[in-house]
DNA sequence: TTTCATATTTGTAATCATTACAGATTTAAT
DNA sequence: ATTAAATCTGTAATGATTACAAATATGAAA
């Protein structure tokens, strides 16, 4: 599948966002790297690109399109923000041992948006997070025990 | 109700803990302010009480007793660790508004234990947050736009 | 009780993620 | 081409957390 500009351009101005070429580079990287990717790792790949390229940019594109709703932020590891492109309802796997934050496609009573509210508190997001030993560690774990 | 002495220094007894001073107090703390604090919060308290305490000591506790599952760590602001005496199976839910983060006692398919592995992900924990407008801050806003 | 090894605490410095800010550059309309 | 507004850039500041080494406390052995 290739992510061409075009449909990049259409994405930004749908939401109402100018699509500058920096804005263009970051949201094209967000659709080829699906695995939540910190900042660090957005900045190294496009700086290859464009050497010019400021992380604050980066920070700030990110800030623009969470605010614009073209992206989510997950808040898994406590000590760094990773970015999502997908935003439709879904829930977040943390392997403890690789680090690897992989996508969870599971059906809780949230997800469909039928509650809006819980105690009188008006909920606007859901996340659903979980953390243990992701497959292929396990796997490679089961090996080296062999 | 009153949280005595002896009863935290049984419960740290009881996992292995070696009950220091300091620890007695991280932990008092937490068990009379069940508000997820910050560790600025529990610092500035307990620094009134012993004049000495280093917040590395504070860190080094709190991670000492996430080891020991005298804890639990809330990651829900993504900019900071808060933490939680209540080890028991429940989620959060943090208001965008005054920042408050309140326990949502409600029941979901993960909370039981029952499902032990997704997709082949070994859960060993199973988080769940929710963001919006609090009750309270909800019942504020009314009063003002009437 | 003294000695000594070990664990704990303390304070400072370092690190890492993020934001603030001001100057430089680009964009878009006139 | 001019010019005002938006965007980008780079550096400095902030805030949370960890690293580390010196100081202190603890607990067992003599």
């Amino acid at each position: 599948m290739i992510t061409n500009m075009k449909h990049i351009k259409n994405k930004l101005e749908a939401k109402g966002v100018k699509p500058t070429y920096q804005r263009l580079c970051v949201l094209e990287y967000l659709e080829k790297n699906m695995n939540h990717p910190t900042v660090e790792m957005i900045y190294e790949n496009i700086s290859k690109r464009i050497p010019t390229m400021s992380k604050t940019t980066i920070y700030n594109t990110l800030n623009l399109f969470l605010e614009n709703g073209l992206l989510h932020a997950v808040t898994i590891t406590g000590t760094e923000l990773r970015y999502d492109i997908n935003t439709s309802s879904h829930h977040h796997f943390l392997c403890r041992k690789c680090g690897k934050i992989v996508d969870i496609e599971v059906k809780c009573p949230f997800c469909d948006g039928e509650i809006t509210q819980i105690d009188g508190n008006e909920i606007e997001e859901i996340h659903g997070y979980f953390k243990g030993i992701c497959k292929e560690c396990r796997e490679k774990n089961d090996k080296v025990g062999r």
